[in-house]
DNA sequence: GTAGCTGCAAACTCTTTGCAACTCT
DNA sequence: AGAGTTGCAAAGAGTTTGCAGCTAC
């Protein structure tokens, strides 16, 4: 998603487009990671050093309510963002770290099927793997 | 998984039967939901009201290790746990908070796929959907 | 002008840990 | 006996919040 496209959407929602505001999604809007409050708050202070964590932690929130930004809990003790574009999966490398994103169109199906099975309607959902790079030799 | 069997395969492990480990495997054998620590903790207490959380905890993260048992974060801000039995994953209802169990045997087969597309062999995964119930009408 | 936003620091929640006393084996 | 385990209380990590001052609208 572009950054104006972004704004937009904040001021739709009512939000003040504040300095650090802007800043945050321009740090969003260049990230292709999934940085967490601690990175986002690094690489905002470089456009605006005097940003604080507790305006990252409530911009964060507030983008997440909004849908326009995903909050993702891999097994650490943070959190990690992302811009909410195209819906997608992670496998995290247990060795590295490393998140590579995947989509499948057959996964899409099959958790809609599920859930109807079950006589719900699904909200969202979370698929990750973890998993360890295979060697080639 | 019996308790007989929980007490012989820590034992197999090399941990003392400590009275507070009996009191949680026995919590945990009888809990057919996914308690956190604090549930865990008020359970064991009745059986044994001089448990401590700090042992609650450092039990639950012995038997994670050992596999005995697996941790779960949903959307929430703490652990749940439930004894590794049977693979399953979870849907979980948005409104009520209910965990509801299932298995599915295309959704095994779907992510090993997506591993090897990917070059990873699968160490562990998460599938969790969230939904919530469709009223018959 | 004012509702909303910010930085700061304190508070909060969940979890981990150092330590001296205790207990399985 | 001795390594492992416990309860307690304190510390730790990550996150939230009250407040006085500031800012976008």
């Amino acid at each position: 998603m572009k950054l104006n496209e972004l704004e937009q959407a904040c001021s739709k929602a009512g939000l003040k487009m504040t300095g650090q505001r802007k800043t945050l999604l321009g740090v969003l809007s260049e990230s292709e990671d999934h940085p967490s409050i601690e990175e986002l708050y690094e690489r905002a202070k470089a456009a605006d050093p005097s940003i604080s964590m507790a305006t990252v932690y409530r911009t964060m929130n507030m983008l997440d309510e909004l849908g326009l930004v995903m909050k993702h809990e891999f097994k650490e003790s943070f959190a990690r963002f992302e811009l909410n574009t195209d819906h997608h999966h992670h496998m995290i490398d247990v060795e590295t770290g490393d998140v590579i994103e995947f989509q499948n169109a057959e996964m899409e199906a099959l958790k809609e099927k599920i859930a109807e099975e079950l006589g719900y309607e699904l909200v969202d959902h979370t698929l990750e793997l973890y998993g360890r790079k295979i060697k080639k030799g």
